[in-house]
DNA sequence: GCCGCAGGTGTTAGCGCGATCAATCGTTGG
DNA sequence: CCAACGATTGATCGCGCTAACACCTGCGGC
């Protein structure tokens, strides 16, 4: 048997054994002091924790994972980090765990867009301590195998109205209202949407129409675009609106990045904003405040979506409770010159009179 | 029964034991089958992966990594996924990992720009497969921590002529050579600088430095922005530009948001791009082809940063050799109206046309 | 026949920790 | 002083897998 006690080659790493023995007490007392601290008379933890210190032991995550059957990540299922909405959340989130023992693990999500029952079966040997998932579980057979793992699972950016477990959400359908209620009291009579077709779509479409509505105004046209999210595509989309929908005088756009499109193609065709058509996006993105003319949009607080999601999470892996378990972010409507008076509020004549 | 384990948590999860019983072979050759299929006679191997299939069985990796001293998890050191960049780069690293076995674990960064020893230290227990940290590894400590720990580690976004061991990144001196040769081309002689301070900028700067000097001409100002991100920070640069280097011709942003910034203030003074003042950002963005005028910038490839970083890694993850070890990604100039004639090559004039 | 060798498979053991239950300690009241 | 009890601490074992080594088979060469 090769043992080698020097001290330059690739030394054996501490474990808790090397703990116990310097600070006097067994194996499982050094565990306890770590784990549940209130299980050890306080004189011990501090002989423990400063031969934890001393030795600069770290828990081995996989060995107590395996032995409590319980690892300390925590799975996290996102579409696409190129949405800068879920990466800042994503952000948020690392940052609420930040300090605590627990790490984010990145699942591949695959190509689908619903979260596929083999992909939370593939958790399963890994005993995740808690699962994120951007966007609503839809199928009834993935929310029951979720609920199955026992794990505290939170649903980010869903619309659902009964969560497998918790949820954050900053709510579509209240930013769609706050944009509907702005546009009609600002007099406009014919809107259009344009956006994607996702469950959130649905609810913003929804909240506009009920925001519009309060003043007996109906959307008068909705274009769904499959995979609409290049400014490009909000350019051609409001040649679409423009078309098919003549009178128009406000487009909802479904993100800021399209609506920027729709604002370029409308200083292409000489189409007057907000004067002849209000536009409006969604998600208030950095730049929607420093357009020509600023957009007017509708801030999710995307970081801070992550940021709760997280910390809900870490407090019920800390055994506390978390209550309700639904959370939903302030939704403000930014209303900016893209829809109304203000500084730039005839369009290009204010960029005229800036350049003097 | 593909589901037992879900519904009723009772079940007991599938073991090789159970495989291995299935196949009429011991556990070890279910092992051998799964991990080095080559070291087992196809009939066997055919056997045990029928087995495989129809206990539905799945490694525990958290068992697996135990015994082996090797994790299946990828630590990634990010200082924020805010950065679209930094985003995007790392959602080219998961798309390359999507069907392997390996996943990525996110490390907390800390507050500090470096990677501090500790840090790295903490990834010890965890004994991961391979180590993504984004920028440069400096310091001596830390680079020496890496090597020790034996496993693959890749440095993203690095300008280090001395990587620890591989790296990826879109050089930020070629990118800052081809704005300087660009403008100085066009015939621009006062050029200013304004970014950050990091390492990447350093590179940036000294490759606009050169650029600029292939035609005699050297930068007339730099700003360094300690925290400069933020639209609003390349407003004000301008400002500062302006007053310390009256007659510039052309000014250089470490980033595209700087220099939307920039353009923003210049059409609020009235300073015509790039009559005036040529402005050209960096990391192409998507909106720099559609600002007004459109902002020249160089295009980094920040997805295909990430996706061959992750490549690099799942290769030599495989055994494969990677050769050569550092991977420089192609790094364009997108020459836009921003610095030169194109169709808003007059800037404000150009709206007026557009708007008759 | 016998050895040597290589490819294929099995046996044993233990990675480091913490669940479980047993043992011990300290305190209180009779 | 001792029993009874809760508060601490300890001994044992195994989580599921695979490294290390042992063994077994078949084959070629002498």
């Amino acid at each position: 048997m090769v043992f080698s006690w020097s001290t330059n080659g690739a030394s054996r790493a501490i474990r808790v054994d090397d703990v116990a023995r310097v600070a006097g007490v067994s194996a499982i007392t050094v565990s306890r002091a770590l784990r549940t601290p209130e299980k050890v008379r306080p004189l011990t933890l501090e002989r423990v924790l400063a031969a934890v210190k001393a030795t600069s032991y770290q828990v081995n995550p996989i060995a107590s994972s395996l032995r409590s059957g319980r690892s300390s990540f925590v799975s996290v299922f996102v579409s696409s980090l190129r949405n800068e909405h879920f990466a800042n959340a994503v952000q948020g989130a690392l940052d609420a765990f930040e300090g605590s023992r627990f790490r984010l693990l990145f699942e591949h999500t695959g190509s689908g867009e619903e979260l596929a029952v083999e992909r939370v079966q593939a958790l399963q040997p890994l005993r995740p301590a808690a699962i994120m998932v951007t966007g609503a579980v839809g199928s009834v057979a993935t929310r029951d195998l979720l609920r199955g793992l026992g794990v505290p699972v939170m649903e980010l950016w869903a619309e659902s109205a009964d969560p497998v477990d918790m949820l954050a959400n900053a709510p579509a359908h209240e930013g769609g209202r706050l944009v509907g209620r702005h546009l009609a009291g600002l007099g406009r009579r014919s809107v259009a949407y344009v956006g994607s077709t996702g469950p959130r779509a649905q609810s913003r479409l929804k909240g506009l129409a009920d925001g519009l509505a309060e003043s007996g105004v109906q959307p008068g046209l909705i274009v769904a675009l499959e995979k609409g999210r290049l400014i490009e595509d909000g350019m051609s989309a409001l040649d679409v609106v423009m078309e098919r929908l003549p009178g128009c005088d406000a487009i909802f756009f479904g993100s800021d990045v399209l609506a920027a499109g729709g604002m370029l193609r409308a200083l292409e065709r000489s189409i007057d904003i907000p004067g002849q058509v209000a536009i409006a996006g969604y998600g208030d993105l950095y730049f929607a405040g420093h357009t020509l003319p600023a957009l007017t949009s509708v801030n999710i607080s995307d970081y801070q979506v992550g940021r709760r999601a997280g910390e809900m999470l870490l407090a019920r892996l800390n055994g506390r409770p978390v209550d309700p378990r639904v959370w939903l972010a302030p939704v403000t409507l930014k209303a900016r010159a893209s829809t109304e008076g203000g500084p730039h509020s005839r369009g290009l004549e204010a960029l005229l009179a800036v350049a003097k």
